[in-house]
RNA sequence: GGUAACGUGGCCGAGUGGCUAGGCUCAGCUCUGCAAAAGCUGCUACAGCGGUUCGAAUCCGCUCGUUACCUCCA
């Protein structure tokens, strides 16, 4: 009854039906972060979109293999000679081990994808665990004569490789255009073309983080990792590579070429699935422009251009409610819009629980319960089409609107059948919690709500009400609260 | 400069050539002890100018504007 999911693949710039490889398992791959910061909003689009995507694939009954790595090495300040190791320049300002800087912003990485509901991928490798997986791709590369060894280093040969293969593919670009508006930067003497890139580089006697292999004592290139490591664990080819739109040129690009020239001989996924950027005022956010904003600031909301703070699942509505190849523009207004639209959500789940469906005198409306059934296929027609959830969450509230009216009696609930009341009961909650990744978040002050409650009791013993006394008493005892009663006043404990 | 997008009502944001996207905001109504929630109604837009078509936000062209990638970046 369901259409197939469809994918736009960058590979092929269309929509394609989604087929896996070896059915029913699937194979994804998406591009981790790079350890050496704060996760911020940039970061939650992308994972808060694969995440999506992992969810709906074994919603649909996949076994799915989802290997998200942690970049902790081979990312160069810039393409110079002396360019440091990112990780170590952050270690290096904090007097810190390279080690305990990944160990840190990994932490505070995971820590913040589970606010987010984001689960957590299958494998995640790391780039630092893989470099004789790493070496032994350079080699094979070496051996097809489409990488050259200067200095202790190794470059991957573009224009060499071009000749056999269409480098540019993914990202539309062509070689010549690239020669032509390639900017002179310095430290490039060992490299024959511009294009060329960094498979293995030597490490300067000052660089800590270093590795020996055939070539010297170094350090792996850029784009290398998620080669060696896709393969490891997914294959030469596997179904999906997933990652934000900037790193389709160059990294995605480099990826393929690697894949192609080492003995595998694939594109590597069949699938490039790519989500798009979010935008500060019309402006990319981005590391390079100082203008992201943390998830932290944004959970606590101490940054500045915040009225509030907004919870994680806020942040996650609000990614969700734009399609994920559309630019996304942060305002505190549009969060604020989120926050709302969030809550309203998750009230129809409550009111859903609430709704009792009963056989008794029940006289089906045949055009209601056509139309009910209508609006809760829409939803999963939003998400076949390329996942988009936007058009996902515009038919929860249609939705919901009919739910909201069942409950209100506005509509008879008599007037459904059961498998209408069931089809309106699964597809709700099942879009919501098992695909969207949507969950109630209790934003009650438990404290408060407690001392709220000992008021209660306070009154009701005043008033020498026992029965209520007991039954308060009775139901703080199951959520393992008790109620002392002490001459200083009232106080409650955990009951031990 | 090269390449690729985009420009939708007060804001955000979907949209397969003809049929109400949706959310937020605002106004009114129903309900309500007051409120809140919920429901209903209204504010009905597609940058501009041409063209194709019986019909275009949707296709084509031009103009204007914005952005992204080309350099580490989700």
């Amino acid at each position: 009854m369901q259409q197939k999911l469809s994918l736009y693949n960058t590979l092929t710039r269309k929509k394609e039906v989604f087929e896996p490889l070896h059915a029913p398992h699937v194979g994804m791959y998406v591009c981790g972060p790079t350890v050496y910061g704060e996760p911020h909003l940039g970061h939650a689009r992308s994972f808060v979109t694969f995440d999506v995507l992992y969810r709906y694939l074994r919603y649909n009954g996949y076994k799915v293999r989802y290997v998200r790595n942690i970049t902790d090495v081979g990312h160069l300040e810039n393409d110079a000679d002396e360019g440091e190791d990112k990780i170590e320049k952050r270690a290096k300002l904090e007097h810190l081990e390279p080690m305990e800087v990944v160990q840190h912003y990994t932490n505070v990485f995971h820590q913040d994808m589970e606010k987010l509901n984001v689960l957590p991928p299958d494998i995640e490798p790391r780039a630092s665990g893989h470099i004789i997986e790493q070496i032994q791709m350079i080699s094979e590369i070496l051996e097809n004569g489409l990488a050259y060894e200067v200095n202790g280093s190794v470059y991957f040969d573009v224009q060499a490789y071009n000749k056999g293969h269409n480098y540019g593919k993914l990202s539309g670009r062509v070689i010549d255009d690239l020669l032509n508006n390639t900017r002179e930067l310095e430290g490039q003497q060992d490299k024959r073309s511009p294009l060329d890139f960094a498979l293995w580089k030597k490490a300067s006697p000052a660089h800590i983080m270093r590795w020996p292999s055939p070539w010297s004592d170094g350090f792996p290139g850029w784009h290398l990792e998620c080669s060696a490591m896709s393969r490891k664990y997914l294959g030469t080819t596997f179904d999906i590579h997933g990652g934000g739109l900037d790193l389709m040129f160059p990294h995605h690009e480099c990826e393929i070429a690697q894949s192609q020239a080492s003995h595998s001989h694939s594109d590597a996924a069949r699938y490039w699935v790519h989500s798009n950027m979010i935008t500060i005022n019309g402006q990319k956010m981005g590391k390079s422009l100082g203008n992201f904003i943390n998830l932290r600031e944004l959970f606590s909301g101490s940054h500045k251009m915040l009225t509030d703070q907004y919870s994680p699942m806020t942040v996650r509505f609000f990614i969700l409610q734009a399609h994920y190849r559309s630019p996304l523009d942060f305002s505190n207004e549009a969060l604020q819009a989120a926050r709302k639209g969030y809550l309203k959500l998750m009230n129809g789940l409550r009111v859903l629980d609430k709704l009792e469906y009963s056989e008794e005198g029940h006289t089906p409306d045949e055009k209601l319960n056509e139309d009910l059934q209508k609006l809760a296929q829409d939803c999963f027609r939003g998400l076949n089409d390329d996942m988009n959830t936007a058009r996902t969450i515009a038919s929860l509230f249609n939705l919901l609107k009919k739910i909201n009216s069942l409950y209100l009696g506005q509509l008879p609930l008599q007037a459904l059948t059961r498998g209408t009341f069931d089809t309106l009961q699964n597809t709700y909650k099942d879009i919501v919690q098992e695909v969207l990744g949507l969950k109630e978040e209790s934003s009650l002050d438990t404290e408060e709500m407690l001392d709220l409650v000992l008021d209660f009791y306070k009154e009701a013993k005043e008033t020498k009400a026992y029965d209520k006394v007991d039954s308060i008493r009775a139901e703080l005892k199951k959520q393992g609260i008790v109620i002392k009663d002490l001459k200083s006043g009232i106080d409650w404990a955990y009951e031990e």
